[in-house]
DNA sequence: CAATTTAGTTGACGCAGTCAACTAAATGCA
DNA sequence: TGCATTTAGTTGACTGCGTCAACTAAATTG
């Protein structure tokens, strides 16, 4: 794509997305709040002791503008200001409780707006809409810093997605056949079908509402635990999330009294192996293989827990 | 109703773009057309014979505000307007000589804005950025007409995309648990394991690069094909795409011979029941079951081939 | 300690944008 | 066919969003 159709393009989409958010917007009209005053109390309510400089910073405005909007808040209450200490000049504003009321129901009506556009896409869709988002910002956006991860249970579709994203990621990154995708399935089919929430475990990594990593503990018999399907998406390395999700199996193994935890990989998997390294596994054996096409060097690694 | 996370992180961008976008903006004050007249002046240009009505529709206008910019566009000799022969209320709004190069200015502005931003851009970031704006774009534009929906093969991943999007609408749906999941995940998992090209297929419906939905065949053995997991994404219903994967289906299990296609669905799915009608399958036996949790009537239909 | 910068306020005001009422052509309906 | 309703566009009247300039007071610079 050339220099000026990309160029082209991304003037439409903001010709689109100012429009978008124009429609989007409209939803204040029903409120006794413009755009910026939506805008001010949001910030006000979400960070906690503002001045009016950061204000008219991030958001743009004009001192004079936000002087006598923040005056009319204080009228009705909304927002109370104190001389800041270290400088006399500027002022800590935060939201009263009315205030904080008017910020919550303000939230609960944009996230009502997006929730009902999301409700007309298709399953999945909203996702892609999230992580495009994710793309611009982080590369439009030079203070941008991505939501934190969290880790979790798996729920509805969560072992359909760790399926996807490892048939993906290996058949795009090492020419894996569908095979290895069956055997997935099957794997992450038998966990849920026989699931033991006594002595078995999912943990999904989710950033921003987006799946990002993932890893599961089976029970192997015998006090022997298995590690099986730990991934962590593209979007998510470099943040010690698969560190983190193997610490919370081995953690999980020894408060559930496995005395042994084991897993297969295969040797070009060079950062999950660091993590084995450095958690205290040790690596037992070794066969190459043609499983899924390629060749590769399954490898047998165990923790005496 | 979608997750929390993705909608935060969705008003999140919002909030951005609103930020980045009134930047962007700035750049028409130095110009003597406010941002509304260099979108009217925009439209109007770009699209030669315009009517108003529809730059009210496009840009969520005031009419009367349009009506008084316009008069000034005509003022100034910007823009010409003629009565529509078609329709004598209406007119037809062209951009004069002037009005063409004001507005070849302007986009030059706007592209020389967007560009400078690109350039603190790494190699291959602003496409990148633009195939994100592409998909925003898709999803969440109703105008931009949909793609034609394709059916395929399946590749990888889209077993893990067929048990992950059925799960969600079962349990969203109907309130069905991880049991639906393991048994998706099982059958689906199995087809792949022991896939045999020569009698059995899975077909993937897809849009724009999005699976909306899917069926597949196996071999029961003694001539009968099992037809099993169709679905379609609420985003695509209503075009036909179950009908034609269920034919799909049919003429599949013809040709390689079969004597008969089962299949085993429940009876609050009416749309599914409607094309098993259509397509010559009848119901053999039904019975109450609880196998996910709410209890549902389970129906085993058949077509002779 | 004087000069300059920064935080915030107030006065004055233009004009972007809205609402209601209107004309004229087109369409619906009996 | 004729009457009622809808649609395209215009005009009058007005609100208040947002801007600019001039100011005070505290902080910083040199």
């Amino acid at each position: 794509m050339s220099d000026i159709a990309l160029i082209e393009t991304a003037r439409d989409f903001n010709r689109f997305y100012t429009n978008f958010l124009g429609l989007l917007n409209k939803a204040y009209l029903d409120s006794p709040f413009t755009l910026t005053d939506a805008r001010i109390l949001f910030e006000i309510g979400s960070h906690a002791g503002v001045s009016a400089v950061s204000l008219v910073r991030d958001l743009h405005l004009d001192p004079a503008y936000l002087s006598r909007i923040l005056k009319r808040f204080r009228a009705e209450g909304l927002v109370e200001t104190s001389p800041d200490p270290a400088d006399l000049r500027s002022q800590i504003i935060t939201v009263t409780e009315r205030g904080r009321e008017q910020f919550e129901e303000l939230g609960r009506r944009a996230n009502a707006q997006i929730a009902a556009r999301f409700d007309t896409l298709a399953r999945g869709e909203p996702e892609a809409a999230v992580r495009a988002m994710g793309t611009i910002r982080a590369l439009l956006d030079p203070t941008a810093k991505p939501a934190p991860a969290i880790i979790r249970a798996h729920r509805a579709g969560d072992i359909g997605w760790i399926v996807q994203s490892q048939s993906r990621f290996y058949t795009e990154e090492y020419g894996w056949d569908l095979r290895f995708e069956a055997l997935v399935a099957e794997v992450a089919g038998k966990f849920l079908a026989n699931f033991d929430p006594a002595l078995e475990y999912c943990w999904i990594a989710e950033r921003g509402g987006i799946n990002v990593g993932s890893v599961l503990v089976t029970n192997g018999g015998g006090g022997i635990a298995k590690l099986r399907l730990l991934y962590v998406d593209k979007s998510a390395r470099g943040l010690g999330l698969g560190k983190l999700l193997v610490d919370e199996c081995i953690r999980f193994c020894r408060q559930k009294g496995y005395s042994e935890l084991q897993l297969w990989t295969n040797d070009m998997l060079e950062t999950a192996r660091a993590i084995y390294v450095k958690t205290g596994f040790r690596l037992v054996s070794e066969e190459r293989h043609r499983m899924f096409g390629p060749e590769a060097n399954g490898q047998n690694w165990v923790l005496t827990l």
